[in-house]
RNA sequence: GGGAGCAUAGCUCAGCUGGGAGAGCAUCUGCCUUACAAGCAGAGGGUCACAGGUUCGAGCCCUGUUGUUCCCACCA
């Protein structure tokens, strides 16, 4: 007895239930199995702060269909699955919960804050899986793993003891990019431009020993308080003879040297620069060139430090005005002129950046980055679409040595100690416990941890067992395919990348497949001060994970944003049900001697038309996954679920159920066999309703997840009946069509007489135009001599439609002529074509026949025009 | 300053290596045809941004122009 399937389709009765399933099962783990080859996906490991958005969900459902797909052709099929520890934004988080109960890092202490920011994992770090297992992701959930875990912890001292080992790490001031916010330095990866409106101050910098002044221009006045030079063009007619001398720092009355560096541009504000070497990366290096102090004038939340003499204590801001007043009033301004110009922000708070002068540590890039682009240059690791790999190289080939320390509390702390005895530095793989120089047991540990990066560069392989030579690690190594957002090239692709290479001496995937952001309806970009965000949660409430995991894979070509409507939705919801009920259907007419999919001995035209177009469909959707084109592959699942299978098959099946006996039951077979094939090759995109389903069919197997992936088959190449079928619904679409135009209701039925050269063709048709073309029966020969009748011509039949009180013979034969004339046009431009020397001699042989085929149809039709003219009149 | 993407039906977008433009939504017409009105059958609607070029043939390749979005750099 088969279970009734209720009239709509509902995903909550069903989702819930199928993915317990599937876990029961054991479907999504995977091991190491020599017998079979391995396809790996390690995820984009979502921050334990964060809750699944629409960019998460389009990244996961994308895995999950290459996983998914993979893992039913036969791969051994390991998606491997985790969290990131996030340091800075997990830490902000918790520091700003602490907030409100009144509480600092400082009075928690490092040690009871690192409890509460476990405390915090272990609360909100699992929220984000739960929410990938209500996407239906197919993760290996019993490998998850967490970027801070021991495992990937041991992976982080390991890299860093032997990068610093081979003097790839090393530690040292610079000036870097500091947030006055998060107290920390971030990378130059981390630092966004944004646009702002600003100024520009024109001071004037009396010269020493001379009544005359230099003109300088900056955005930023509050950094006076730190200059210790202005510079000018070496070659600066205007500036030259002043090279040397000594200006007065206004309001801060210090004598500072005018220097020469062609670092300056003449033309661009008054050709003067203040030199502020704490303050700006620029005049640091102009800094170190000219050997100048560096004055910082600034404490870790930027407000002016002791430095500042009367300004101390105020912030930038508050100390930016007070002395603009000042050099007013003391004569010192020259005039201000508004300017746009660009200034660092953090990515994660968004505060403006204070370049800071630290002491931090470094990876030394440049030998990294040259065997990791030599690698991509190789193609060992290729950018889909291709065009990524230019933004990779960029980045890649200019970058810049890598800042690694944070002074947050949350993250792997830097294996680095200091003897307060000799001054040795140690780095350790172990935890040392004294100082191996001088004996001294008095040493303490390096305070700051790591970019939260520096351990997601190592996902690909610490989460394989790294530095442990695991079989996993043998086995699974390297992964296959990367999925994710353009956004974090920088940030993470290019890092794994240098890093592959570097310590598995084997790049860490194979393709990165890159997507674009999801946008809300009027494309723009959702965010949380926008609140234009859509909570696909809710949208799976609403509709369905397969619905959503439609919409988002669906018009979606790779690297292109795309937009998200509740318009999409809707009509994945809508396409959903459609299947939902096209199942039911099959089901109310299937009789027991249909045990499983099986296709009937003796196949009619029809049947072998319907597999004809599904086998060619599972080719397409092969090749189309091959190539990574998601979108295409399921807007070809869409279009032969709606309109091939449900639109055409099933109406054809209809009258054969009505007949009964032997037809009906070979279609039953045909529809559960093409069924069932097709949700195989939905299953991918659409998890949930296509396993329910597929239950509810007769089928073999467990699950649908674990069944094989349909391909193509020879035994179903039936072009010929294809194209034979074909000529019969073309028949069948003219008569609807012209009834149509007639607005002839569906009830008024009217006889046709069908005048074919292939008769039988049309024959074995013929039941279908009763129910399809509402004919009232049907005749079929070479010739009928018809008065008073509606005609319709393709290019295989001419067919009349018994019709006498419809019928006004002027009007018909305004519209014959009309036909006529379409397709004499036709005609005219293939033979056009076909008289061209050049077309016929140069253009390929198939493309020569087809255009002749195309003439040769185009004349028989216009034959049967002039023969349905003649015969009017 | 450097680089990239996009420009196709009213809207949102497909269109793979060049062979005469498609879908969804919207609009209009007719249907409760016993799987589905979240449906069925039809219809209208496009100088494929513009200007050149290559080619027998260009939405697709090349050059330029315009508009638009983004990335990198950071001239104080």
């Amino acid at each position: 007895m088969r279970k009734e399937l209720e009239k709509v389709y509902d995903p909550k009765q069903v989702e819930d239930k199928t993915y317990r399933f599937w876990l029961d099962g054991n479907y999504f783990h995977a091991e190491v199995n020599p017998e079979k080859k391995p396809y790996t996906i390690v995820i984009p490991p979502p921050n334990i702060t964060g809750k699944l958005h629409m960019g998460h969900a389009l990244d996961e459902t994308l895995q999950d269909i290459l996983i998914r797909w993979r893992r039913m052709q036969g791969y051994e099929a390991l998606w491997m699955p985790g969290t990131d520890h996030a340091s800075i934004a997990t830490e902000a988080k918790i520091v700003e919960a602490m907030k409100q109960e009144g509480l600092t890092k400082e009075d928690l202490g490092r040690e009871g804050f690192l409890k509460r920011a476990w405390d915090w994992k272990r609360t909100y770090g699992g929220t984000i899986i739960e929410q990938l297992k209500k996407l239906g992701c197919s993760c290996d959930w019993e490998r998850e793993r967490f970027t801070l875990d021991e495992g990937c912890s041991k992976a982080v001292r390991e890299v860093f003891v032997k990068l610093y080992e081979q003097g790839l790490i090393y530690r040292g001031e610079r000036i870097i990019n500091w947030c006055p916010h998060c107290k920390t330095s971030i990378s130059d990866a981390e630092v966004e431009y944004e646009e702002k409106e600003g100024a520009f101050w024109h001071i004037n910098y009396p010269i020493v020993g001379t009544d005359q002044v230099l003109e300088i221009a900056t955005t930023r006045p509050e950094t006076l308080l730190g200059d210790t030079a202005v510079a000018v063009h070496p070659d600066d007619e205007r500036y030259k003879h002043l090279i040397g001398k000594m200006v007065l720092l206004p309001l801060v009355n210090r004598e500072i040297p005018i220097v020469a560096d062609t670092y300056v541009e003449m033309d661009f504000g008054t050709g003067v620069v203040k030199i502020t070497p704490a303050h700006d990366p620029n005049d640091f290096e102009v800094g170190l060139r000219h050997n100048l102090p560096v004055i910082n004038v600034m404490n870790e939340d930027a407000t002016i430090n002791e430095q500042g003499g009367k300004y101390a204590g105020m912030t930038r801001e508050a100390c930016r005005k007070a002395i603009v007043a000042d050099l007013e009033a003391e004569g010192y301004l020259k005039k201000v002129e508004p300017y746009k110009h660009n200034v660092g922000c953090c990515y994660r708070c968004g505060t403006i950046i204070e370049p800071r002068v630290s002491k931090q540590w470094f990876v030394k890039m440049e030998p990294l980055a040259q065997p990791a682009n030599q690698a991509v240059r190789e193609g060992k690791t290729k950018f889909v679409p291709a065009r990524f790999d230019k933004i990779y190289f960029n980045w890649m080939e200019n970058v810049k040595d890598w800042c690694i320390s944070r002074q947050l509390w949350w993250g792997h702390r830097i294996p680095a100690w200091y003897c307060e005895d000799c001054g040795e530095l140690i780095v350790s793989r172990q935890d040392p416990d004294k100082c191996p120089k001088c004996g001294s047991t008095h040493i303490h540990q390096d305070p700051d941890t790591l970019d939260t990066w520096f351990s997601s560069a190592l996902w690909p392989f610490s989460t394989l067992g790294w530095p442990e030579k695991t079989k996993e690690l043998e086995y699974f190594y390297p992964t296959n395919t990367l999925v994710t957002g353009y956004d974090i090239i920088f940030f993470w692709v290019a890092r794994m990348i240098f890093s592959g290479v570097e310590h598995m001496g084997q790049v860490p995937f194979d393709t990165v497949l890159i997507h674009g952001l999801v946008r809300d309806a009027q494309g723009r970009k959702m965010s949380k001060s926008l609140g234009n965000g859509i909570d696909p949660l809710e949208i799976i409430q609403q509709y369905g994970a397969d619905a959503l995991r439609f919409t988002l894979a669906t018009g979606n070509s790779p690297g292109n944003d795309m937009r998200f409507s509740d318009d999409k939705v809707n009509a994945s919801r809508n396409f959903a049900n459609k299947i939902w009920n096209a199942t039911r259907f099959i089901m109310m007419n299937l009789s027991d001697q249909v045990e499983k999919p099986e296709l009937p001995e003796n196949l009619a035209i029809e049947d072998k038309w319907v597999l004809s177009k599904y086998n060619t469909l599972a080719k397409e959707v092969n090749e189309n996954l091959e190539k990574f084109e998601l979108g295409m592959a399921v807007q070809k699942l869409y279009d032969f679920i709606w309109d091939i299978l449900c639109d055409w098959y099933i109406e054809l099946c209809k009258s054969r159920f009505q007949a009964g006996g032997q037809s009906s039951l070979a279609a039953q077979k045909v529809l559960v066999y093409v069924m069932s094939n097709t949700l195989k090759l939905l299953h991918p995109f659409m998890p949930f309703i296509t396993e329910e389903i597929w239950q509810a069919l007769p089928h073999e197997g467990e699950s649908i997840m674990i069944s094989k992936f349909p391909a193509y088959d020879e035994a179903l190449n039936f072009t010929a009946e294809e194209a034979q079928f074909g000529k019969v619904m073309d028949a069948i679409k003219g008569v609807r069509n012209r009834r149509s135009e007639m607005n002839v209701p569906p009830s008024k039925k009217a006889h046709l007489y069908i005048a074919t050269k292939e008769p039988e063709v049309f024959r074995e048709g013929a039941p279908f135009f009763e129910r399809l073309a509402s004919a009232a029966g049907v005749s079929v020969e070479e010739n009928f001599q018809l008065e008073g009748a509606v005609q319709v011509i393709t290019d295989a039949a001419r067919i009349f439609i018994k019709m006498d009180e419809l019928i006004d013979k002027e009007k018909e034969l305004a519209r014959l002529s009309k036909e006529k004339e379409k397709v004499e046009k036709e005609i005219a431009m293939v033979e056009g074509k076909l008289k061209n020397e050049r077309f016929v001699s140069k253009a390929p042989a198939a493309v020569v026949d087809g255009e002749k085929a195309k003439l040769k149809k185009h004349q028989e039709h216009l034959a049967k025009i002039q023969e349905s003219i003649a015969a009017l009149r």
